[in-house]
DNA sequence: CAAGAGATCATCT
DNA sequence: GATGATCTCTTGA
């Protein structure tokens, strides 16, 4: 795989093309002596101060003050008191933007992401159910990647964790759909903002 | 397979 | 005091 990383450039474009144009990059953990490393596979945009999906609708909070900032960071949070999301920051700074990461396809440190997951469970590599099962969601993902709040504000500049690729996806592979789980969103909730790579295994739903 | 309920708590009002 | 960018388990067809 090509891991060159990316440019901290790339993450100041408009949300809608970070959150396409990171579908087949890498997700890189350096974790210890291993590292994990998933290939993303779907991601949603949340985009400006109107989005009403976004948590900055309601302005900047201690939360979300990393959406404000400019893009290249990651903004983690916790959702229904138990599972993480992670998020790439977009955009300039002052502008809330972000992709969130829904799902990624694992590509390296399998093993240490199922124990993860699934704790003493012996690790099983045939459990297609299992193992699809490691990375397709977002509060899954960030568990099988050991991500959690002390994440928040990272630069992907840094080496802890970092996005990297070559190959762009073609706009052909990329399938477009309403953002999952933002029914209270009003006008917003209808927005194609969810981006997957079609026919990839690793996707959260269809 | 689909639908529904419960888990669980930091953050915001 | 209410809620959520989710997941797992159970129930029932």
């Amino acid at each position: 795989m090509n891991s060159s990383k990316l440019s901290l450039d790339f993450y100041l474009q408009p949300t809608l093309k970070v959150a396409q144009q990171i579908l087949g990059k890498y997700i890189i953990h350096n974790v210890g002596r291993y590292r994990l490393v998933g290939k993303i596979v779907e991601t949603e945009a949340y985009i400006g101060p109107y989005d009403l999906a976004s948590h900055a609708s309601r302005g900047k909070t201690q939360r979300n003050a990393v959406m404000f900032e400019k893009g290249g960071k990651i903004y983690v949070y916790l959702i229904y008191g138990m599972y993480y999301c992670l998020n790439i920051v977009t955009e300039a700074k002052d502008y809330p933007a972000a992709a969130l990461v829904r799902a990624v396809e694992p590509i390296e440190g399998i093993e240490p992401m199922w124990h993860n997951r699934y704790g003493d469970l012996k690790y099983d590599p045939e459990n297609k159910k299992k193992i699809i099962s490691l990375t397709n969601g977002p509060g899954k993902l960030c568990r099988a990647f050991g991500i959690n709040q002390s994440f928040n504000g990272l630069d992907l500049g840094g080496e802890r964790i970092y996005l990297a690729g070559g190959a762009r996806v073609r706009a052909a592979e990329i399938a477009a759909s309403k953002r999952i789980g933002v029914d209270y969103a009003k006008e917003y909730r209808n927005k194609p903002w969810r981006f997957h790579l079609k026919n990839n295994l690793f996707v959260s739903k269809i």
